[in-house]
DNA sequence: GAAATAACTGAAATCGATTTCACAATTATA
DNA sequence: TATAATTGTGAAATCGATTTCAGTTATTTC
C-alpha cells in the first residue's frame, strides 16, 4: 500500500493524504475523514524508508557497544532504548566485539546519514577515531571515556575507586592488593588505578608493586593475577577494579585455602545484578549504567536540536554498596 | 556528496557511477577508474536510505526481545548480530520490556519494509500475535517458543526439564519442591513444568501440590517461593525453572537457617554466566542462547531467499551442568 | 458588490540512489 | 563491405513519501 493507493481509495491527491498524516497545511474536513476512513480500513503506515530519504532524517539512534552480551552494554542500551522511544526513535546496535577497525567502521557507517545521533561506549578511543569523528555528519556522544571536544557521560571512575580505597584503609587494610586493567583504557584502566595510588598516597599506605596486576577484563584473568600476587605475598585486602576480576579474584582466594573476608578482604566495582547475592556478597561500587545510557540518549537529542552544545561533559553518581566481602582488622 | 556530485567529478552521469559501485553492466576501463579514483579521493558512501528504497531492501533485521537488559536476550542478540555482519546486515533492537501492545506494534512497525526479517524472543505469543504476523511482508523467526506454521528456534524444555528432575530423582531425592512461572509462557511456564511432572510420575514419585508454587521471572520471587513452600514443608530439592528463581530459593533457604546443599538441593535453569560462580556453584541446564541467536539469524536469510521453507522448527541443545548444589541423599 | 484574504487542492519537483531504454560506437561475423 | 552482435553511455523513470507552487473556491472586509 502506497500513498497513492490510498489517494486513489479516498479520491484526492497523495498530497492531500500526505497532509492528512501529517496535519498540516489545509484540508476540508470531510476530505480528512475520507483519508482517515480508508487509512484506518487498510491499516496503512506510511514507508519509513521513503520517509527518510524525503525528511533527511532516519528516527535512529546508532549505538555502538563493545561487546553487547555484557551487563553494562545491555544496561546502557535499555536506558538508550527507553528514551529514544519517548522520541520515536529506533536503536541500531552496533556491535564491535572490541575490534578498534570495526569501531571506526561502524563510525563512518553510522554517519553516513542512516542514523541521527551516535552514541558510543568508549574502551579505548585512539587518534583514528578522532579523525573519524571530526568528519561526522551526525552528533555523537561518547559513553564511559572523556574525550575533549565531544560530549561525555563518565562515570565518576576517580572518585568511586578513591572512596573504595578510602574505604578499605578506614578499615585499617595496608595491604590492599590491586587488579587492574590495561591503560588503553583510559577510564578504567588509568583513572581507576590512579585513584587507588592517591589514596594510598594520602594515607601514607607504601605501594607496594608486588601486590598490583594488570590484566583483561574476565573472570579467569582475576582469577590468575589473584594467584600470581600470592605467590609473592597475602594481602589483608584486594581492590579489583571490576566485579568480574573481583569474582575471580575470590575464587584464587578460595582455592588456596583463604577465607573470604575473614583472612582477605574483596571489592569490585560495578555492581553486577548477582553481587549481592555472591558468597560473600560482594562490596563494590554502583554505577547507574541504564541512567547512563539515558542521558547519553537526551545528550543526543540535545545535539540534535543545537549542535553548539556539543563538549558538555555529564558525570554520573556512584554509590558505595558495603557488604560482607570485607571485614574490619 | 551524492552520486552526482560524484558523476560530474569524474566526468560522467550518475548511471556510469552507478554502474561502477555496483559492478554491473558495462563501463570502459578508464571511465570506471575515473570513478572509482573520485570515490576514493572524497571517501564517497552511498546514502543507504536511497538504497533501501530503490533497491526495496534496507539490509536490516530487526530483533524483538522482551528485556534487552537480560543475560539471555543479550546473549541472543550477540548471535543475531555475529550472523548478521555476515550478510553485511545492521541489526535493529525492538525492547518491550514484555509489554504485549508493544511488540504488536514493533511487529507492525518493522515489517512495514524497513527491515528485511524480523526475530521475536517470545515470550506470550497470543492470537493478536498470529493475527499481526500472518499479514507480514517480512520473514519472521520466533525464537524461544513453538509457534506452528512459522519457523522456530527453540530450545529442548521439555527434555531439559524432564532431565533436571530425572536427576535430582536420581540422587534419591523425593520431596522435590517446583518453583514455576506463569503459564502464559508456553516455553518456560507449561512446557517445564509438565516435564517435571511427567518425570515425578515415570518415576511413581508423588506429587504434592504444597512443594509448587508459581510467580515472575526475577531473583525477589524466587525467594518469596520459596519462603512460602517453607511454611508447609521442607523439600529435600528445588526445582526452580531459571537460574534467578534459583538464586531467590537459596538464599530464602540460608536466611531460613537451612544449608544448601546439606540440607537442601537447589537446581535452576539457564546457565547464567556466574552459575559457576555461585556459592555453592549451581546446578543447572546450560543453553546455547547465542547459538539460538545465530541460527534464527540464518534462518531468516534463509526464509529471505526462499520463502516457502516458513514453518522449519530448530532444537537446540542443551547440557546439564552438575554442580556443587546438589548433594544425593 | 468588489477587493482582499483565507481555505483548499493537485500537479510536479524533490530526496539520492538504480535501472530501463534508446542510441552511439566498436568489434565480430558472414 | 554489409550486417549482426557487443560494448558503452546518459537521459529519464522509478522507489514512496513530502512540499512547493500555482491555481481555484470560499469567506471576510470595506
Amino acid at each position: 500500500m502506497r500513498i497513492k493507493d490510498i489517494a486513489k481509495l479516498a479520491g484526492v491527491s497523495p498530497a492531500t493524504v500526505s497532509r492528512v498524516m501529517n496535519n498540516n497545511g489545509y484540508v476540508k474536513e470531510e476530505k480528512r475523514e475520507a483519508v482517515l476512513k480508508v487509512i484506518k480500513e487498510v491499516d496503512y503506515q506510511p514507508n519509513p524508508i521513503a520517509q527518510s530519504l524525503k525528511n533527511q532524517k532516519s528516527h535512529m539512534l546508532g549505538v555502538i557497544v563493545p561487546k553487547i552480551s555484557t551487563e553494562t552494554a545491555s544496561r546502557v542500551v535499555a536506558g538508550v532504548t527507553e528514551v529514544a522511544k519517548v522520541h520515536g526513535y529506533q536503536v541500531l546496535i552496533a556491535n564491535t566485539d572490541l575490534d578498534i577497525e570495526e569501531e571506526i567502521n561502524y563510525l563512518k557507517f553510522l554517519s553516513n546519514k542512516s542514523v541521527d545521533g551516535i552514541i558510543m561506549m568508549g574502551t579505548e578511543v585512539t587518534d583514528r577515531h578522532l579523525a573519524v569523528m571530526d568528519k561526522l555528519a551526525v552528533p555523537i556522544v561518547i559513553l564511559g571515556q572523556e574525550v575533549k571536544g565531544y560530549t561525555s557521560i563518565i562515570h565518576n571512575d576517580y572518585d568511586a575507586s578513591f572512596s573504595m580505597t578510602e574505604y578499605l584503609i578506614k578499615q585499617h587494610h595496608r595491604e590492599i592488593a590491586f587488579i587492574g586493567v590495561d591503560e588503553k583504557d583510559e577510564a578504567v584502566g588509568v583513572v581507576r588505578k590512579k585513584a587507588y595510588l592517591d589514596c594510598l598516597n594520602k594515607y601514607a599506605v607504601k605501594v607496594d608493586s608486588k601486590l598490583m596486576a594488570i590484566g583483561d577484563f574476565d573472570i579467569d584473568t582475576g582469577y590468575q593475577m589473584m594467584q600470581q600476587i600470592l605467590t609473592h605475598k597475602t594481602p589483608t585486602a584486594v581492590f579489583a577494579v571490576t566485579d568480574h576480576l573481583a569474582i575471580g579474584a575470590i575464587h584464587a582466594l578460595l582455592d588456596a585455602g583463604l577465607r573470604v573476608p575473614d583472612d582477605v578482604s574483596v571489592v569490585g566495582i560495578g555492581d553486577i545484578k548477582l553481587a549481592a547475592y555472591l558468597n560473600p556478597p560482594l562490596t563494590t561500587v554502583h554505577y547507574t549504567f541504564k541512567t547512563s545510557g539515558k542521558m547519553a540518549a537526551e545528550a543526543v537529542f540535545e545535539l540534535m536540536e543545537d549542535d553548539t552544545k556539543q563538549g558538555k561533559r555529564f558525570m554520573t553518581t556512584f554509590e558505595l554498596k558495603t557488604r560482607a566481602s570485607v571485614k574490619a582488622i
